[in-house]
DNA sequence: GAATTCATGTAACTTGTTACATGATTTA
DNA sequence: TAAATCATGTAACAAGTTACATGAATTC
């Protein structure tokens, strides 16, 4: 239910377009939530049968048309009720990089191998995503009202991503030292 | 397709029940991969199909008949070039709790409260899990041969659950710290 | 002139979730 | 005597993925 509740979040905030929801999931959402365009596209719909979201269309020229979609009453009901009654707890976890070291035993030379990709992959991601993040955060921040406050929030969760991210990369550093101790043993 | 070499993986250290393989998930992958019991039972007949596994039926009495699993050539092959071949890069992620955490600009006493309760869950988890977890490990690298060096890339994937969690906890008492300054101004 | 952006989706498929059904045996 | 364990699944549904299609406008 979470894509429904972040969909309705993005509009809480403005009328989008599915694409600008796409976009908008990849730039700022996309630490903690993917979804591809063809996802949102289905929800959106389903959302509208329901009541939650209204659509206009645009007419433009020179370019196709669009589908501005705004969140109704009942789809704000259903949001705060999301915020302030639900308590969304673990989720199920679907690491395959962890898969994949789990099974290392017989394999150590390549089991290294993909443990120093995870390592360079975190400290990647650390280096060039965080900074694109944090000025996208801020472009949104000044187009909506209240961005400054919200905008708190939204770089909490990229804080996590980031702690996250770290911790990884320690962890690798670690599994590779004890893979290439055991090596010499 | 990580079910899948889970499942295959499993079936190279000993022949399983799909029961059996449901507990195994449960008790030691659990920390990177859930999988439901009708999920594998489907997964098992599917690659029976394709040739990677086996079963054969044992009839038990005052018990229910169980199948037995094995892995076939075709299996071995195919799950060796997953650990070979294949790199598995980032997940696509899917987080409910930071869904929420980013759209908690309106609601800080909810925020807050959904904050303490994620801190609560790491730090429980962290206190509550871990050692049954290295038991269930011990207990397993007793059943199978190499299971003392197997186990050792066991507890890597246990390592990282326990280093996120830690990275979470600490996380979340920064954010609630934020937000109680906040509140205060 | 090629690639990217804008903007919409549909179709087919795979994966994951929830709920249910059966029925004996062992443990609390 | 109630609950948990052993062991098998099926059915229906929800969610996520991949591939494709369209076509003008803008940017490199």
């Amino acid at each position: 239910m979470s894509l429904a509740f972040g969909i309705l979040g993005l509009l809480t905030y403005k009328e989008n377009t599915g694409y600008d929801l796409t976009k908008i999931f990849e730039d700022s959402l996309n630490n903690f939530w993917h979804a591809q365009s063809s996802q949102i596209y289905r929800e959106l719909n389903r959302m509208e049968k329901e009541g939650l979201v209204a659509s206009r269309s645009i007419i433009q020229d020179g370019r196709p048309n669009k589908r501005l979609y705004s969140i109704t009453d009942a789809g704000r009901k259903e949001f705060s009720e999301w915020l302030c009654v639900i308590k969304p707890g673990f989720e199920n976890p679907h690491d395959g990089m962890l898969m994949r070291i789990f099974f290392g035993a017989d394999n150590p030379e390549e089991t290294l191998a993909a443990l120093r990709q995870c390592r360079e992959q975190y400290l990647k991601a650390l280096e060039e995503n965080c900074s694109p993040i944090r000025g996208n955060i801020e472009k949104y921040a000044r187009m909506i009202p209240d961005g400054r406050e919200k905008s708190r929030y939204w770089l909490m969760t990229l804080e996590l991503g980031v702690a996250r991210a770290r911790a990884t990369a320690e962890w690798a550093e670690r599994c590779i030292a004890q893979i290439e101790e055991g090596r010499e043993r």
